[in-house]
DNA sequence: AACAGTCCTTGATATAGATCAACCGTAATG
DNA sequence: CATTACGGTTGATCTATATCAAGGACTGTT
């Protein structure tokens, strides 16, 4: 539904398509211009970006998983956003971000110059109308996670957050079956929900006792009935999809 | 630091300024023309817009608050914006929304014609860009919401909703000191944070017991001491400001 | 003035999930 | 192979907040 991917630009290099550039523009070649990219990794549990930190650059998640979180004085913290393959990270006219980005697991980014990349905002009329859409994906996920975080059951968080992994794996779902891999840790997943990590752990091991949930090891899991997975979210039928 | 009004525009008929305008385009004139305004009021308490509803126009808000909430299927809601006048309602490039828009109080809404204000976005990239920096903004405050709704006691909540309100009526602080009038009922309070109406009542006469605030009348309060409510809202120092 | 309808407060009780603590399994390291 | 480290599980207990319940204070209406 949103993060359509389809009509977003898979420039010659990277092995992903660079959803903040639409299709219809050919930019492809601008995209590839000498001294506009460059790659870089990071380990998993390295900082991608502090929160404050003056962005040089914005950037495409080309593999791996990264998330945004904030913290409280006291050192709670609650993530806000979680990259995925072909995901953006900058802010338009802005040069400063407001959390802290993490690499989950090992990523790489494909970065563009900050100020090559805005004038081919300003001049392309289509790439900014392209992230714009992206800034209103954010905010309907956002606020899907408000939802989540303030009123769902530890329940119905987990259960929603492994048919997220199921939407956006876009594995095959055979007869009400999918099969997914957790890109993070227990620790991880509760603070990307709002919980703690024993929390998490009771309640995987519940939906497992209850049928909906099996586990191949520690990270890889089949959802056994999807619907039944569904009706553990709390959402209503057609709505409340993060990612 | 954000929700800056300066520089919005100003048209000779509302009485707030157009967030959604950038001052820098002479649109005013654009703004006034025939056809393209109309003044819509609702009562507190009514729907603006159902979720799924087509969007026949945007509009700013004139006078009085909006919220846009979303509900489980058993119910249970969360409100995920609150709209304070001057802010903007539409979704450039989208004519379908994903929660409900109610009125908190009595409300007046300028609104515009889609089309027309959809070509005035495409032939002014200044109005473009514009948006695209009310999106971020909105983007901002939904995380601040979510670290808060994920990892904020009850306490930090009302603290934290109470200092938003100071800082966005930007009225007078006097040494420490700040009237506030509360825009929502106790319940409606619970929805925006995430706890219950009793809960929001206790706590509310927590802060009062401790010296912190002090009552008029239900809607109407002081804050004693600015610093101990910025104590209390588990933020540190420079950030986390909703609104 | 009496009434009804909200909204709010306050108390008693229940409970979901946090916290504290011990232990287990797997993978990396010397 | 033993050792360590890390992530995960499971149990016991605690506590913040929800839930249930009753009553009080405004506001508007007849």
């Amino acid at each position: 539904m949103n993060f359509s991917v389809d009509n977003a630009v898979r420039c010659s290099e990277c092995p992903i398509r660079h959803r903040a550039v639409c299709a219809k523009c050919d930019t492809d070649e601008l995209l590839t211009l000498e001294g506009m990219k460059s790659y870089r990794t990071f380990k998993a549990g390295e900082t991608i970006l502090w929160r404050g930190e003056k962005l040089e650059y914005v950037a495409s998640l080309v593999q791996g998983v990264a998330s945004l979180s904030k913290t409280l004085e006291d050192g709670r913290t609650q993530m806000v956003g979680l990259l995925l393959a072909s995901d953006f990270i900058g802010r338009p006219g802005r040069d400063e971000i407001e959390f802290d980005v993490t690499a989950t697991t090992d990523v790489t980014l494909c970065c563009f110059n900050k100020e090559p990349f805005e004038q081919l905002v300003e001049t392309t009329p289509h790439v900014a109308q392209r992230l714009m859409e992206l800034a209103l994906d954010e905010l309907d996920v956002a606020r899907d996670w408000m939802l989540l975080l303030g009123r769902k059951t530890a329940r119905e968080k987990i259960a929603t957050f492994v048919e997220m992994l199921v939407r956006r794996s876009q594995l095959p779902e055979d007869n009400g079956t999918a099969s997914v891999s957790l890109p993070m840790t227990r620790d991880q997943i509760a603070n990307f929900l709002g919980l703690t990590l024993e929390t998490v752990s009771r309640q995987l091991n519940s939906l497992k006792k209850d049928g909906v949930l099996s586990f191949n090891d520690r990270k890889h899991l089949v959802v056994e009935d999807l619907s039944a997975l569904h009706e553990a979210t709390g959402d209503d039928s057609d709505g409340g999809i993060i990612f």
